[in-house]
DNA sequence: TGGCTTACATACTGATAGGTATGTTGAGGG
DNA sequence: CCCTCAACATACCTATCAGTATGTAAGCCA
């Protein structure tokens, strides 16, 4: 895409197909992404892509292991480690990706929930995929909550697991209801909830700003 | 479906196609289901199927406004109308319709949910139909909360909109993370959150049990 | 009871799209 | 420098499936 080398690369030439297929998929589904539009959206053709995936099925495989899930935890985990209090964190990001994202992608919905939906009673393999990765987000968020405990900054009796499967639940929610609704309007809301919800959580010991 | 009957019957038959055609696209999704396949869930053929829908995609719709819409509005919103306190109705029909769900009906998550992921950004008549089923859905909560908060059973600065879209958003993100973990571990996590938020909005005036 | 409309059945078609067989060319090694 | 293999390109195949053309029989009305 970026790259016009004509210059024979299997690692470029996969992650050139990985990302065109990504953002097909993100954009219209797995099942209405038909293998020639994700092939148009390259500068290769469809030879370039069945001499790297044996089939669209385990293309669709990979979009997930290799873009989705570390797209996700670039998102949702790894920048919680820049926040003492990770409930702070978790708050500016959903901020940041929810409440500031652009209209396209609150249009387009969260990738991950988006095959979620489509693809898990379709084939176990999909399924297995996408249910590990939610697990590493949830998995994710549950260990910087569980730091957050240590530090002093949630209250002792919080369950840091349940937080995050409550952080991931809403997300998801917003994503699908925006999504359907086709605005934003429910973000505002969403967001004032799961604050409301953290500072029953944080208590009144470390007092938050 | 049920009745065995081989009398020619307009209003039946398009009843027990579109019956077949829910159980089939809430099954595996709009794209993956066949006519053929849905057609064989009935005792009828693909003519007559042809000769009451105009195409697969007036199925579709047709599912939307003839099945899921009066399912939607006769599990979450009909039902508030029997509790005094539409909060307290809200969280007894979370509890019967997620926490005591069969397992099936987790693992195939919510048919509104389904249809926008899969839907939303490829046809624009799904869109307008599954925007309208979310819109009743969320108007019809609210106007049981609003309807609590005339009673006394909601705080006055509650604004019963958000309430609403927060139910919304919380129901469908579960469903949405059941189907993806395969499991129902999330459900009770959010139904405490839920009864948390709610007890915020219910204040100390009219003690809730 | 006979004919006529229409709710359905059956057989077929055409297009789409996933997949393959085969050709071609670039790059690295000897 | 050329030879070989692999990274692609091209042309084709075939199955699936939405949709149709046509046939048939059920029910209503005269």
């Amino acid at each position: 895409m970026t790259g016009r080398k004509h210059t024979r690369n299997l690692v470029e030439t996969r992650a050139a197909i990985l990302e065109a297929a990504f953002e097909e998929i993100y954009a219209h589904g797995f099942h209405a992404s038909s293998i020639d539009a994700i092939v148009d959206r390259t500068h290769l053709t469809k030879g370039a892509l069945f001499h790297q995936f044996g089939s669209k099925l385990e293309l669709g495989y990979a979009v997930v292991d290799e873009v989705i899930v570390p797209m996700t935890l670039a998102r949702w985990v790894k920048p919680l480690a820049a926040f003492d209090d990770p409930l702070e964190g978790i708050l500016t990001l959903a901020g940041r990706y929810i409440g500031e994202a652009p209209q396209r992608e609150l249009d387009l919905g969260c990738p991950l929930g988006n095959l979620i939906q489509e693809m898990s009673n379709v084939d176990p393999q999909f399924r297995r995929r996408l249910r590990r990765c939610i697990e590493l987000w949830i998995g994710g968020v549950e260990e910087h909550v569980e730091r957050g405990r240590a530090s002093g900054h949630v209250r002792r009796g919080v369950k840091a697991r349940e937080v995050a499967e409550y952080v991931v639940v809403t997300l998801e929610g917003v994503f699908a209801v925006a999504k359907g609704l086709r605005n934003n309007s429910v973000v505002p809301t969403l967001l004032r909830a799961m604050r409301t919800y953290f500072e029953v959580l944080s208590g009144p010991s470390p007092p938050r700003r």
